[in-house]
DNA sequence: ATGAAAGCGCTAACAG
DNA sequence: CTGTTAGCGCTTTCAT
């Protein structure tokens, strides 16, 4: 917190106050092995002083940057509230610090620029990018990827039991007696089959578990387009059927909440039930009152931050989280009519 | 997008592929004066060939790492999205990037790891740090700040203007015929008397507004605490009073739906209104229908982007932007009973 | 218009 | 335990 003016002040600066070698300082200041008590002290001193921070630009080129990214789409934006939290929580006491790196449109281009050296290490939840493309850039900088059921060799995953969660919202709402149920989901790209997205295994178990309960003739799948068609327009058109869902299963709570949005500007909020996925904060408030699933958001971000501070400490065997699930039933679910 | 194995390639890669020098390499990619067409052309089939991609962190070492730090408190995140959307509008077709820093507890220590060398110039919503310490750091890197109603001369100004957007709740409040008029908001440090604060100014013109209508008396201020005090139960105990107000008015849309939240599970949905700051997505849902102050957000923060590119391209004397305000009046500012 | 060369601030061998 | 040295990849005079 010391204040100084003009030009920041350089390891040398710091070297030169307190007497010593820069590469005694560089071990200080990372704690290295091989430094006296007493030139520690001195260092120490001097750094205090002169108020100096090394430069993260200078370090990266040569080592470390400790900066963990984040690379966050816009899209469920109140879902990655928790996987931050989680993750920064993750890093809390060591030297790391975790930066977002928004991801407006191609995720390939907010990745590259990430592994540009800016980082040591970088967390992502880019659910459409190439398998081999991550597999190469998890060769150049650890990665850890959210949210993606494939089993790579090169990069570390955290997923959620998306086919458990998504069971239990069926269950549920067909143990209320619902039959005719619509899932309510993002764009195809996010949700093709075989795609291995979350989004596309919920799809698929939404359709199994229609199939199975003999209600595949019920199946409806509506979805929200980037720009042209939003959720609560998609949910509008589905509840202006001629035979409306008793029932809508959202791909999120966001999606969720757009649904609600419809619902009630259809005058049908007590003739059509809603499930959320990602029990975000929201979902509890008495207003929304929204049924979803909890996949432990945060446990999510921590794990993979640890993840990543594993990798960076040289774990070379990739590793797998799959979060556990947990149906938060609120007043959103109600019975058919 | 080309796919490469092993140690990245380098300026050097490019320029041996492509016959020139690495100066050339250099002038070619930031797009400087002095590269004939023949050069460009063939430095960036090389460039494209090899899939070189420059390192953030040797340029940052030498001049600019063409990365635009936003400093987010957690705090009134949803607020905090719209600045986000419209940096990054601000920055699109330019060189340079957004990325954020979350900062959880001292801002000092988050604004300070942002200028190590990371960013170019940062944008920070940081109304508790001292006017001196930051006219030192923006000697350092060009620095925007978002919510400070000083007049510092080292760096730039995004505000909204807090006195007319309170003052038209507060009219907006009487008008209806409110009297007993209580107002939520943070904690004290960050509204203490004479911090300019935008929640000290939100803070001292209700109070005035209050004293100029005669209510002085009247006048009722509970703040949320710290992992202490949540929003909620001050809502809570306001309402548990004997004679609770009528009208709730809250230092942001966060609060206010805590408020909304006591009010609801206090069954006094319909006796006490509520009024919000800063027109959030949520305030406009059907479910919560808050009444809020539109400060333009999305402007807020494309202005500060944009003033920030304006500093790196030279500028040196301070401007300060003031955002105009927009009551939206919605369900939730219902009249007394 | 082009290239050679000198660093930016730091870390990582390697000597002493 | 401590210091010397050689770069990391890039930008920037300054010659040519």
């Amino acid at each position: 917190m010391s204040i100084r003016k003009g030009r920041s002040v350089t390891i040398s600066d710091v070297a030169e106050a307190a007497g010593v070698s820069r590469a005694a300082v560089s071990k200080v200041i990372r704690n290295a092995y091989g430094v006296s008590p007493g030139m520690r002290a001195r260092v120490e001193t001097a750094i205090e002083e002169l108020g100096y921070r090394p430069s993260v630009a200078a370090r990266a080129l040569r080592g470390s940057s400790y900066r963990l990214g984040l690379e966050t789409p816009h899209i469920n934006a109140r879902f990655m509230g928790q996987i931050m939290h989680g993750a920064k929580q993750a890093v809390d006491g060591t030297p790391y610090q975790v930066i977002l790196a928004p991801a407006d449109g191609p995720e390939y281009s907010t990745l590259e620029s990430l592994a540009d050296g800016l980082v040591d290490g970088i967390i992502a939840v880019s659910p459409l990018v190439d398998t081999a493309w991550l597999e190469n850039l998890a060769g150049r900088v650890p990665v850890v990827m959210l949210g993606r059921h494939d089993d790579p060799r090169g990069y570390d995953t955290v997923i959620g039991d998306d086919h458990a969660g998504t069971r239990a919202v069926m269950r549920h709402l067909f143990e209320l007696g619902h039959r005719r149920i619509a899932h309510l989901t993002e764009p195809s790209p996010v949700t093709a089959p075989g795609s291995g997205t979350p989004h596309a295994i919920r799809l698929e178990v939404y359709r199994a578990c229609m199939a199975e309960a003999g209600l595949g003739h019920l199946t409806h799948v509506a979805r929200r387009h980037d720009n042209t068609v939003p959720a609560t327009r998609a949910a509008a058109e589905l509840l202006a059927a001629p035979e409306p869902p008793t029932a809508i299963v959202a791909g999120h709570d966001d999606i969720a909440l757009d649904a609600l949005d419809a619902i009630v500007s259809a005058g049908m909020r007590d003739r059509v039930a809603v499930v959320g996925y990602d029990n975000t904060d929201l979902a509890a408030h008495p207003l929304i009152d929204l049924t979803s699933v909890d996949q432990q958001g945060v446990e999510m971000g921590a794990q993979a931050a640890t993840m990543l501070l594993e990798r960076l400490q040289g774990r070379t065997e990739p590793r797998h989280y799959i979060a556990t699930t947990t149906l938060h039933v609120r007043g959103s679910s109600i019975p058919p009519v």
